[in-house]
DNA sequence: GCCGATTTGTCCGTATGTATC
DNA sequence: CGATACATACGGACAAATCGG
């Protein structure tokens, strides 16, 4: 359900680039025509189109318009940018998505640990190890670490479906903010076991380590997200702001 | 030079907050305050502001404030969502960038190049192909491919500095978009060779591939950059859209 | 629980500047 | 030169969330 009326706009914008109604590298309507379309101010036009500049599916060009330079991603690919749960990603890929949850505990923040994740020594958490599936290949090997005090209630049950439909509707918690970092790291023999790989033919893959803060600005998560490398793939859309 | 009102004030609150004048965790002046200290409209204000959360900085929050939530970033990260050539990263991690061009040709794209870079087959192209150092220790091999019709009168003493910078300066080219995409592949033995690695110990490494757009639209360069894994790290920053 | 003050979120209208055609 | 299109900036109005009394 969108939010706001220029949500409205973006979404309807982006339904129309993605479905073809405006040619790839062809110009959108111009603002005024938009405004009368939507029957809204400039702003919001405005304020709907900067999105879309900044998902990569157009370029506005001061005195001559907005041209779609939308191309569909490939399957699998991950989008940067926004936070996704790898079920959200999975079915808007098509694909099928299934997890299996090899380790559930909760623990205690020790000093080690809590360098790695960010959260106060003594804190108390769950750490759970995940095996996702696409398609019945296992893909993923996640080790979750969330704070008890931010995410109460979490089960194996849970866990084995999905943690943030979990977090969002039950927990009615909104989650704000990501950092990522990717790096490429050695395989350890449980990635080895779990993910079927080789290690003569690839002897490391994509790490993906992610903190996640709350709408208090709580670090609730931390999250390190182990890729099979011949599946990995992440995309990015980078706009030069010019004379930055 | 900022070339806006916005982007003072967004470059300004920036500086405080890398410089620790906001302390972490806690709130950023209010709108009305910021609106009164640079004197401006609360449009502008918020403009500004809004470029902080896409940036990771700051966090806002209906009815209590905006929080600082920046962490610096260790040193030798690259910073997605924006465009950034490999010298201008490096100054700013404070390391010392040189390269080396291992290959400076002219070509014509052929249907197989064609359908890797994005080019119009039968179009002129630079292909160039570069070793970045850190620090005199090789880094990452660069394979570029720039559209001749747009980026005219390339030259190796060019590629040994910056081409970003004699893109941007000189032609007075506005880069504007980059759509890149991240995987990992297995090294070759022009990786192996370059950036002295050992197929034993790293058999794979990280692989950025980008098309970028100039302000007409067009596709102008493909570049592959491929990673030493031991030094690759990337960092992005997610915002999750309520109901998404 | 209520109310008012504060703070951010959304939306509108208008004016002016700049680039393109 | 004028018309069109996007960019910047201002001001105002109301909504929604939070907080303190």
């Amino acid at each position: 359900m969108p939010k706001s009326k220029y949500d409205t706009i973006y979404k309807d914008l982006k339904r129309k680039i993605e479905s073809n109604e405006y040619a790839s590298q062809e110009l959108l309507p111009s603002e005024n025509i938009l405004i009368q379309t939507y029957d809204c101010s400039r702003n919001t036009v405005r304020r709907a189109v900067s999105r879309l500049v900044t998902d990569g599916y157009v370029q506005t060009m001061q005195g001559k318009g907005v041209r779609n330079i939308y191309q569909p991603t490939p399957q699998t690919a991950f989008t940067l940018g926004e936070i996704e749960s790898f079920r959200e990603s999975a079915i808007r890929n098509g694909r099928v998505p299934s997890t299996k949850v090899l380790v559930f505990m909760e623990i205690t923040v020790n000093d080690s640990l809590s360098g790695k994740t960010g959260f106060p020594a003594g804190a108390e958490a769950y750490y759970i190890q995940r095996l996702h599936f696409l398609d019945d290949m296992p893909l993923i090997i996640n080790h979750n670490y969330f704070r008890k005090e931010c995410t109460p209630g979490l089960t194996k049950e849970i866990a084995e479906n999905s943690i943030y439909q979990y977090l969002e509707q039950d927990l009615r918690m909104a989650i704000v903010n990501s950092r990522r970092v990717m790096t490429v790291e050695k395989i350890t023999e449980i990635d080895e076991k779990y993910l079927e790989l080789n290690s003569e033919e690839y002897n490391c893959m994509a790490v993906v380590s992610s903190y996640t803060y709350n709408s208090d600005g709580i670090l609730f998560e931390f999250t390190q997200s182990r890729h099979r490398p011949d599946y990995f793939r992440f995309q990015d859309n980078a706009v030069r702001r010019s004379g930055a």
